[in-house]
DNA sequence: AGTGGGACCTGTCCGC
DNA sequence: TGCGGACAGGTCCCAC
């Protein structure tokens, strides 16, 4: 699941279950994901409590009593699901609606919840690149995983300035800029290409086209800090649902299909009022760009 | 150094 | 209906 947005969806629908509960067993179905699981995995968790959910870029972080960090990534198709006491499972945006097959349930987390009431946590993940990993909280911010990490769009750091600042002098383009988590961690191929659009800038330009001569940053750099901000938080507020397979069981449509400007619409008439553009698609760094060639420049 | 490209793995969709 | 190919939210690694 993956960008910052649905991350965060994620651990706002788990944090009720999971924090403060107790993991009394973890069911490891297989040896790896992406990566293998750390040495002892199962057994390090049973028993102990988890005392806090949080977020950093596209981790989610389990704080569990006695000094570990529980580090879950759901790489491109990884989700989370809650089934409790009565076997119903949670409904809400941040568990595919769709039944999943349970041979990629991967992980189960068995919980007690308070004094006689149980849940459990299940990880699924078909194309397993996702990734669990146990690290002790003083050295995570040292950990490969976070080291290089840049900042995060929702904190107070993102601004026209700082835009200017990390991308000044730089060739790459644009799109791969903010694709980069070293500068902005979080970003995700949907969200940098609707940032773009709605700033007019094209996911082609130069990165170092944002800040002046002098290192200012240009109006649209401003303008592009407050539009990644307003992107991913607006996709929040819609419950993050920014995933392909979010169709509703009843059948109607899904989030996916209604909220993006230019993702995913190749062909379609560009939005932006009075432009009368056309979407279309093309590929940097192997991955789709979607664009309006005529009001993004 | 900074790029682009392939690899990882499974599912889905589209055209023949 | 079957089959091959393209494509999908992310990231790592390795050639240029």
């Amino acid at each position: 699941m993956p960008e910052l947005p649905e991350v965060e969806t994620v651990k706002r629908g788990l944090a009720p279950t999971f924090e403060n509960a107790r993991i009394a067993r973890v069911e490891q179905n297989r040896p790896d994901l992406r990566f293998p699981f750390p040495a002892g995995f199962a057994d390090r968790l049973a028993g102990r409590r988890v005392s806090a959910l949080s977020r950093r870029s596209k981790y989610l972080l389990a704080d569990i009593e006695g000094g570990d960090v529980l580090v879950m990534h759901l790489g491109m198709s990884g989700s989370f699901r809650i089934e409790n006491d009565s076997r119903q499972t949670m409904p809400g945006g941040f568990a595919h609606e769709r039944s999943k097959d349970p041979k990629h349930d991967h992980v189960v987390f068995h919980l007690e919840t308070a004094p006689g009431s149980t849940a459990r946590i299940v990880y699924n993940d078909p194309r397993r690149f996702g990734f669990m990993d146990l690290i002790a909280r003083p050295s995570l911010a040292d950990h490969p995983y976070f080291r290089e990490l840049g900042l995060e769009p929702l904190g107070n750091d993102l601004s026209g300035e700082t835009l200017a600042r990390l991308f000044a002098g730089r060739k790459m383009p644009l799109k791969a800029a903010l694709l980069n988590q070293k500068f902005i961690a979080g970003l995700g191929n949907i969200y940098v290409c609707e940032a773009l659009w709605r700033t007019g800038l094209s996911p082609e330009r130069a990165a170092g086209t944002l800040a002046t001569g002098t290192g200012r940053p240009t109006k649209k750099a401003g303008e592009l800090a407050v539009n990644i901000r307003a992107t991913l938080e607006e996709a929040i507020r819609a419950g993050g649902s920014s995933l392909r397979d979010h169709t509703r069981t009843d059948g109607t449509l899904g989030y996916f299909q209604h909220s993006f400007a230019v993702y995913d619409r190749e062909g379609e008439a560009c939005r932006t009022t009075g432009c009368g553009g056309t979407i279309a698609r093309l590929v940097q760094s192997s991955r789709s760009t979607f664009y309006c060639p005529s009001c993004q420049t």
